[in-house]
RNA sequence: GCCCCGGUAGCUCAGCUGGAUAGAGCAGCGGCCUUCUAAGCCGCGGGUCGCAGGUUCGAGUCCUGCCCGGGGCGCCA
C-alpha cells in the first residue's frame, strides 16, 4: 500500500526533475503516517526536499506534484497541499479492505520481510561470567539482546545469538576460594569473618577469630549460594577435599552450579543461545599468543614497568592500555580482542555486540585493534544500555552486589512472570536508565499493567472467535473475506494502524530498538480493546452475515498483528486469561 | 579534570535519523457506560521539550558552550 504510493511519488519526483532538465539523483522523499488524521492517511515532503533543487516555493513544487500523482488507477481518493508544502494523501477505502486479505493470507509471515541480501549476523549478549545469579542488568540485556536477534531474523537473516564468558581470570579464582572457605568454615576449620568486616572493603579483617583462621577473602562473594554450594560439597566429600585447592574442584563445581542455574533462568525467559564461547578456550588453542603477535608485529605492543601494553594511542585513542600484567597474566582486553578477531574470521556479516554502560568504554580499544590486524571495523557494532533500578513502593530498592543483597532476574520472575518481566524490560529504549515498577509490574487486579493489556487484547479476540464458533458462525477465510462492511472511523483507523506493523519491525531491526514494538502493540491494544469493550455501537457477531464476516475478518487481522508482535518480544499470546 | 548516556505533563516514558497545533499510559477532577471476557468511553486540568546561543523555509530532533543526574576513566571483569 505504502509501497506502491512511494513508487508513485518517486515517479513524479523524476518527471518534476526531468522537466527542470535536472539529470541528478533523485533525493530521498517520506511518506509519513501523520500525527493527526486530519492531515490524510500519508504526507509526503518531496515538495519541501525539491524545493531548493528547483529553486521554486514548495507549496508551487506541491501543486505540480498532485498533478502528476493523479491518475485513475483507484490508489489515491484525494490529495492537498498543505503547511508549508506538504502533500496529504487519502487512500480509497477499497485499498485499506485489501489490506485486510493480505494480512490475513500472510498470517504469522505478516510483518516479517525477505532482505535485499540475506546477511549472517551474531548477537553477543548477556555474556555473564558465572559467578552468581543473574542480576536485573543482565535481565535487561538478555531480553534487549534475545529481541534484536528475533527482530533480525524477522525480517530475514542468519542470527546466531552468543554467549561470552570469562572463566580464567582473577575473578573465577576468589569465586573458588570462597566457596573453599565457606567448605573449611562448614567443617568448623576456619571461622567465618565478622558481618561488620564484610560490610566494608575498609573495614577491620582480623586473621583469627577463636582460635581459627578466616581464610574467606576480603574480596569474596557473599551470596547464600555459595555456601549452598560448599554445603553440598561437605554432603558429597566429607572433610576429604581440606587440601584441595580453590583453583582446581571448588572453583569448577562452582562454576558448573552456577552455570547451570545462569542456563535455567535464561530457559526461563525462553532465551535460547546457539554457541558458548568461554575465555579458557583462546588460551588452550593459542589464540592469545596469535594475537599478542599480531599486534607485535604491526608495532601496537611494548614493554613497560615490566607489564606488556598495548599502544591503542596510536590508534588515535586517548591512552594505552596493559594487555599482559606483570604477573604474565593477561588482561581482560587482550582475550576480548582474541574473541572478536575470531568472530571476524568465523565470518559473520555483522557483530553486534550489546553491553552494559558500565563496559562500553572497553570497545573502541577492541574494535580499533582487531581493525588495525586487518578486520572491517564497520561489521562491528554496539549496543549499549544503561542500567536497571527497582522502585517499589515509590522508593528505591537498595542493591548490593557486594554484599549479595540484590533482586535477582530469578525473584522477579517468581513474582511476576517470565512474560511481564520481558515487557517491561523492552518497552524503554536501551540508552536510557530502566525503572522497574515492581508495584505496577505486580498489580494483582491488572488494571494499569501494560503487559496484560496487551496480552488480553489478544485473548479476548480469542475469545470473541470462540464464541462465534459456539453460535456455528464461520470464521472467514482470507480469500474470501469482504471487508467492504467496514466503513466505521474506528474500524477504519485500526485497518491504518495494522499496516505500520511491516515498517515498524523493519524499522525496529534496522536501528535494533525493540521497544518500538512494544509501543506499536499498545496502540495496536489501545484501539482495539475499547472496540471491543463497546459493544453497543457495534458487535462483532451480529444479524447481520456480511457485516459481521467483515468484522471477524478483521478480529483476526487484529489477533494476527498482536501475535507475531508479540512473538518478537518473546511473550506469550495467550488465548484464555 | 576527561569520556559515554540521560534531562519532554505531577510520575514513568514515546517522539519514526529535521516537518504541520509536542503525544501515550498512570495519577487527579467531572460526566457516561454494564458489554462479545473483567482492564470501557468522553471531557477537563496539567509543558519556557534542562539553560543560552547557532545552523535553515522549518529544531524536542543537528552544532557549540554551560547546568543537573547516572555510569566510566585499574596491571578488575
Amino acid at each position: 500500500m505504502k509501497e506502491r504510493l512511494l513508487e508513485k511519488v518517486e515517479s513524479a519526483v523524476a518527471k518534476l526533475l526531468a522537466e527542470a532538465g535536472d539529470s541528478g539523483a533523485a533525493p530521498a522523499v517520506s511518506l509519513e503516517v501523520p500525527r493527526q488524521a486530519e492531515h490524510g492517511d500519508f504526507a509526503c515532503n518531496a515538495a519541501l526536499v525539491l524545493a531548493k533543487r528547483l529553486k521554486q516555493p514548495p507549496r508551487q513544487i506541491a501543486e505540480r506534484l498532485m498533478e502528476a500523482l493523479a491518475s485513475g488507477d483507484g490508489l489515491i481518493e484525494r490529495m492537498e497541499v498543505a503547511g508549508p508544502g506538504f502533500v496529504n494523501v487519502w487512500l480509497a477505502e477499497a485499498r485499506w479492505h485489501d489490506l485486510l486479505t493480505r494480512i490475513l493470507a500472510a498470517g504469522p509471515e505478516y510483518g516479517r520481510a525477505t532482505p535485499e541480501t540475506k546477511r549472517s549476523i551474531q548477537v553477543e549478549f548477556v555474556s555473564a561470567n558465572p559467578t552468581g545469579p543473574l542480576t536485573l542488568g543482565h535481565g535487561r540485556q538478555a531480553v534487549l539482546g534475545d529481541c534484536i536477534a528475533r527482530l533480525l531474523e524477522a525480517v530475514g537473516h542468519d542470527v546466531t545469538r552468543e554467549y561470552y564468558f570469562n572463566n580464567g581470570g582473577r575473578q573465577m579464582r576468589v569465586l573458588g576460594e570462597s566457596v573453599k572457605a565457606r567448605y573449611l568454615e562448614a567443617l568448623g576449620r576456619a571461622a567465618p569473618p565478622r558481618a561488620q568486616s564484610l560490610a566494608s572493603p575498609d573495614a577491620e579483617w582480623p586473621e583469627q577469630i577463636d582460635g581459627l583462621p578466616v581464610v574467606f577473602p576480603k574480596d569474596g562473594y557473599q551470596g547464600e549460594y555459595i555456601a549452598e554450594i560448599a554445603a553440598s560439597l561437605c554432603e558429597r566429600f566429607g572433610d576429604t577435599k581440606v587440601d584441595e585447592s580453590a583453583e582446581g574442584l571448588f572453583r569448577e563445581a562452582a562454576e558448573t552450579k552456577i552455570f547451570g542455574e545462569i542456563q535455567e533462568t535464561l530457559k526461563r525467559l525462553d532465551i535460547a543461545f546457539d554457541v558458548y564461547t568461554n575465555e579458557k578456550s583462546f588460551y588452550d588453542d593459542g589464540k592469545i599468543e596469535e594475537t599478542i603477535a599480531a599486534l607485535r608485529e604491526r608495532g601496537l605492543v611494548y614493554e613497560q614497568d615490566e607489564a606488556v601494553w598495548l599502544k591503542a594511542t596510536e590508534l588515535g585513542l586517548d591512552r594505552d592500555r596493559v594487555i599482559v600484567k606483570r604477573t604474565g597474566e593477561p588482561t581482560y582486553l587482550l582475550p576480548d580482542i582474541a574473541y572478536h578477531r575470531d568472530k571476524i574470521r568465523r565470518g559473520f556479516d555483522c557483530i553486534i555486540d550489546v553491553q552494559g554502560a558500565d563496559h562500553i568504554e572497553q570497545f573502541p580499544f577492541v574494535r580499533d585493534s582487531i581493525a588495525a590486524l586487518g578486520a572491517d571495523p564497520s561489521r562491528i557494532e554496539l549496543v549499549m544500555h544503561q542500567f536497571v533500578t527497582l522502585t517499589q513502593g515509590g522508593t528505591q530498592v537498595k542493591q548490593s552486589t557486594r554484599r549479595a543483597t540484590y533482586v535477582t532476574v530469578d525473584d522477579l520472575i517468581a513474582d511476576v512472570g517470565a512474560d511481564v518481566f520481558r515487557f517491561f524490560m523492552v518497552q524503554r529504549r536501551a540508552e536510557g536508565h530502566l525503572d522497574f515498577d515492581l508495584d505496577l509490574a505486580k498489580d494483582t487486579d491488572w488494571k494499569k499493567n501494560p503487559a496484560y493489556y496487551v496480552q488480553y487484547a489478544h485473548a479476548r479476540t480469542c475469545g470473541v472467535e470462540r464464541k462465534a464458533g459456539e453460535q456455528g458462525i464461520a470464521l472467514p477465510e482470507a480469500a474470501s473475506v469482504d471487508a467492504s462492511p467496514l466503513v466505521l472511523s474506528e474500524e477504519l483507523a485500526l485497518l491504518k494502524k495494522l499496516a505500520e506493523f511491516p515498517d515498524v519491525v523493519s524499522d525496529a531491526a534496522a536501528a535494533r530498538e525493540p521497544h518500538h514494538i512494544a509501543y506499536f502493540l499498545r496502540e495496536v491494544a489501545g484501539l482495539w480493546n475499547p472496540y471491543l469493550q463497546d459493544g453497543v455501537h457495534h458487535r462483532i457477531l451480529s444479524d447481520d452475515p456480511a457485516l459481521t464476516s467483515a468484522r471477524l475478518g478483521m478480529a483476526a487481522a487484529v489477533r494476527t498483528v498482536l501475535a507475531n508482535g508479540l512473538q518478537l518480544l518473546g511473550i506469550t499470546a495467550v488465548e484464555q486469561m
